[in-house]
DNA sequence: CAACAGGAGCGTCAGTAATT
DNA sequence: AATTACTGACGCTCCTGTTG
C-alpha cells in the first residue's frame, strides 16, 4: 500500500490518500480519476488557477480562481475537485465542492476504477443541493449523506420513466431513503444469506454500467445512462468496466467527457459463422480491454424448426480458445454445435450417446460453476474493497469531526478567558 | 542457490438459497 | 419440486520473499 498523507481542506474534510498527484480544478473542472492502466490523469484543468502549488512530495494543490482558500461561496463561483489517482487503479480520493444555492456543497469520495466507490455528502446539505450537477459513478458505487442526526443514510435508487432523450424510458432516480427502512431491509437480507451481490446491491443501488447520475434540484437525483454500446443488453453481462468509454460528467450544466474515470473497454463484435458448418450460429465476443484475458460469448443459433438458442458465457482466454475449438469440432449434422446449444431433451439412442450427453452436461456445469466461482470471488473482493473504502471515508470524517471539536473547544476556552 | 513459508488465484465439490 | 445461482471449503499451482 502506498504511503498515505493527510491533508485537510478548507471544508474541514480530512483525507488519507496516496502520495500521488493532487489537483484541485479551477472553474468547473471535471473530476477525473485514472485507472485501469491509464496514465495518472488528474483533474484535467486546462489552466491552473492563481495560487496553485506544486509540492515537494509530488502533490499538486490547485487553487480556485474564486478563492484561494478552496471555499466556494456563491452560485456563480467555481466547482472544485481534488482527485488523487494512482497508477494501477488503486484508491483515489476525490473532494468535490459544488456551488449550489446559497451554500457550497462538499462531497468527499473514494473512487476506484471498477470498484465500489463511496461518495459522501455532509450533513445538512443533502444530495439534492447538487442542482443540475452530475456525478459519474463506477459500478457498485455508494452514495450516502450524513443528516443532521449524524447517522449515515443510504441513497435509494428509484427507477423512473425518464429517458435521456426526454421520452419515457429507463432512467433511474436517486432519492434519499429513510435510514430505518433501509437498514431494516439490509438486516433482513443479511440474515437470509450473505450474498455479496445482494449486499452490494443494497449498499450501492447503482447501475452497473457506469450510470450518469444527475443530481437534480429537490430531493431526487436523476441517473441517466449514456451507453457507448448502443444499449446492447448482452454487454451488461460483461465486466463492469465494459461500455464505459463514453461517460460524461455534467457540472453546472456543462458536460465533460470522462473516459478516464473508468478505463475504456473495447467491445469486439464479430460474427463467428465463417465456418459453413456453423450455419445460423452467431458469436458475439466481448473483450474487456482492461482484462483482455476474458471474453463473453453470446451464441445465437436458429434450428431448422425455427427454434432459437441463446447461450451467453463468460470465458477466459484459454477457455475461449478451447470453447471455440470444441464447438467447431463438435458440430452435429444439423450444423449446430452440440456442446453449446441448449437443445431440448433428445432421445438417447445408445449408452455411448448417454455417456456423451452426461459428459457434456457435466462439462457445461463445470464451466458454469467455474465462471460463477470467479464472479463470486470478484464480488467478494469488491465487497471487501467497498467496506475498506467506507472505513477510510468514515475515518476521515471522524478525524474531521475530532478536529472540529478541538477547534471549537479552543474557541470556547478563548472566549471564556 | 535451494528450501521453505505464505499469499493469491483457480477449479471443483457440496450445501443452501433463490428462482421457475 | 426441479432447476439455477451463490458461496464456503478444500486442494492444487504459481509467485514472491525469506532464510540458511
Amino acid at each position: 500500500m502506498d504511503t498515505l498523507v493527510e491533508e485537510q481542506n478548507s471544508a474541514g474534510i480530512t483525507s488519507s490518500q496516496p502520495t500521488m498527484e493532487r489537483a484541485t480544478a479551477s472553474p468547473i473542472q471535471p473530476v477525473v480519476c485514472s485507472g485501469g492502466g491509464r496514465p495518472a490523469g488528474v483533474v484535467s484543468a486546462s489552466s491552473l488557477a492563481p495560487g496553485t502549488q506544486v509540492r515537494s512530495n509530488g502533490t499538486i494543490l490547485l487553487m480556485s480562481r474564486a478563492s484561494e482558500k478552496n471555499v466556494v461561496t456563491t452560485v456563480s463561483s467555481t466547482t472544485q475537485a481534488i482527485a488523487v489517482p494512482q497508477p494501477g487503479g488503486a484508491v483515489s480520493i476525490v473532494h468535490v465542492s459544488i456551488p449550489s444555492g446559497t451554500q457550497p456543497m462538499y462531497v468527499q469520495s473514494v473512487i476506484q476504477p471498477n470498484q465500489q466507490s463511496v461518495i459522501q455528502a455532509p450533513g445538512g446539505t443533502g444530495l439534492q443541493s447538487f442542482g443540475k450537477n452530475v456525478i459519474l459513478l463506477n459500478k457498485g458505487s455508494v452514495i450516502h449523506s450524513t443528516e443532521g442526526d449524524g447517522g449515515v443514510h443510504p441513497v435509494q435508487l428509484i427507477t423512473t420513466t425518464t429517458k435521456g432523450d426526454g421520452s419515457e424510458g429507463d432512467g433511474i432516480t436517486l432519492a434519499l431513503g429513510t435510514g430505518e427502512d433501509e437498514s431494516r431491509k439490509r438486516r433482513e437480507i443479511l440474515a437470509r444469506r450473505p450474498s455479496y451481490r445482494k449486499i452490494l446491491n443494497e449498499l450501492s443501488s447503482t447501475e452497473p454500467q457506469g450510470p450518469m447520475i444527475s443530481l437534480g434540484v429537490g430531493s431526487s437525483v436523476e441517473v441517466k445512462e449514456e451507453s457507448g454500446t448502443g444499449g446492447d443488453s448482452s454487454s451488461q453481462e460483461s465486466d463492469n468496466s465494459n461500455a464505459m468509454a463514453s461517460n460524461t460528467i455534467t457540472v453546472a450544466g456543462t458536460q465533460y467527457h470522462t473516459a478516464q474515470v473508468v478505463p475504456a473497454s473495447a467491445i469486439q463484435l464479430a460474427t463467428g459463422s465463417q465456418d459453413s458448418s456453423l450455419q445460423g450460429l452467431q458469436t458475439l465476443t466481448m473483450t474487456n480491454a482492461g482484462t483482455a484475458a476474458t471474453g463473453t460469448i453470446v451464441q445465437y443459433a436458429q434450428g431448422q424448426d425455427g427454434q432459437q438458442f441463446l447461450v451467453p458465457v463468460t470465458l477466459s482466454a484459454t477457455d475461449l480458445q478451447a470453447y471455440q475449438i470444441r464447438t467447431a469440432g463438435m458440430t452435429t449434422n444439423t450444423g449446430l454445435p452440440q456442446s453449446v446449444v441448449m437443445t431440448p431433451a433428445t432421445t438417447i439412442q445408445n449408452p455411448q450417446q448417454l455417456a456423451e450427453e452426461t459428459s457434456r452436461r457435466r462439462e457445461l456445469r463445470l464451466l458454469k460453476n467455474r465462471e460463477a466461482a470467479k464472479e463470486c470471488r470478484r464480488k467478494k473482493k469488491e465487497y471487501i474493497k467497498c467496506l475498506e473504502n467506507r472505513v477510510a471515508v468514515l475515518e476521515n470524517q471522524n478525524k474531521a469531526l475530532i478536529e472540529e471539536l478541538k477547534s471549537l473547544k479552543e474557541l470556547y476556552c478563548q472566549k471564556n478567558e
